[in-house]
DNA sequence: CATGCCGTTTACGTAAACGTCAATATTCCG
DNA sequence: CGGAATATTGACGTTTACGTAAACGGCATG
């Protein structure tokens, strides 16, 4: 009963293409299993995928990706290995609240013009009341 | 005292290089004045480059970018162009909104892998109490 | 058995976003 | 005024993230 995934059900799942997938493994973000030639995915690469197209919609590069997850899967067995790990987190942390910071201003600007459009339009539908 | 800038001095001030700025221009996504052959930037200039880069951090393409100011900064003056623009913008904040959402997913993801580490560390600074 | 239909590998193509010269003005500064 | 620093326009190079096509294997099915 472990879900089993074809390459093609995956693709349609996540709305990307095969070839897509195929190259994410090329570039060593994904590592399904075979059956002979045949790839078969299971649970932990589904979660990986969707890990995978989450940072590409913030914009993160593959690379960017790959060693992200290499590095939060290692096990990090000696201590200074982990500490290394917490001082990379702590950098894309920062990057993300810069992120967060960037959507915030951009949600703000897009108001503003929004509300300048919607005072146009008000004003040609009712004329300004004369403040007289 | 309508600041001015060249091109090297706005290359400093947002740690980008004169060829990205020059690149920017032929994209069509910034039109500085010029004084005989070289150009030069005002404040507006100066605000657009600082929305492109914050755009460009969200992840979003200078093709994206450029339409986006244009519609934006167009004068819509007919009504249809108006409500046009509007639902631009609400498809705009829509992705926003997935944004901020994947942002909170990956903060979520990575404190736990934080917490593993944490915790491995110090389970090896104080071994764990037997619970006897 | 022929014929689709997936799936695989290999390889070349491509668009985006600059980097990196090179050659040629301009301008600034002692 | 003359050399150093800065700017400009090509033009070609590079990396990333796939698209696209070719050539082939396996299997199910009418």
């Amino acid at each position: 009963m472990t879900s089993r995934y074809t390459i093609s059900g995956l693709a349609e799942q996540f709305d990307i293409t095969a070839r897509t997938i195929r190259f994410y493994e090329d570039e060593g973000l994904l590592a399904p299993e075979r059956d002979g030639t045949r790839r078969i995915y299971r649970e932990r690469d589904r979660v990986r995928l969707r890990l995978i197209l989450r940072a590409k919609r913030l914009g993160f590069s593959l690379a960017e990706i790959r060693e992200t997850l290499e590095l939060y899967d290692s096990e990090s067995g000696e201590d200074a290995q982990s500490r290394y790990v917490l001082r990379v987190i702590d950098k894309h942390r920062a990057v993300l609240l810069q992120q967060q910071e960037d959507i915030r201003q951009v949600l703000e600007d897009m108001a503003q013009v929004e509300q300048r459009i919607l005072d146009k339009i008000a004003s040609r539908e009712q004329p300004p009341p004369n403040p007289n």
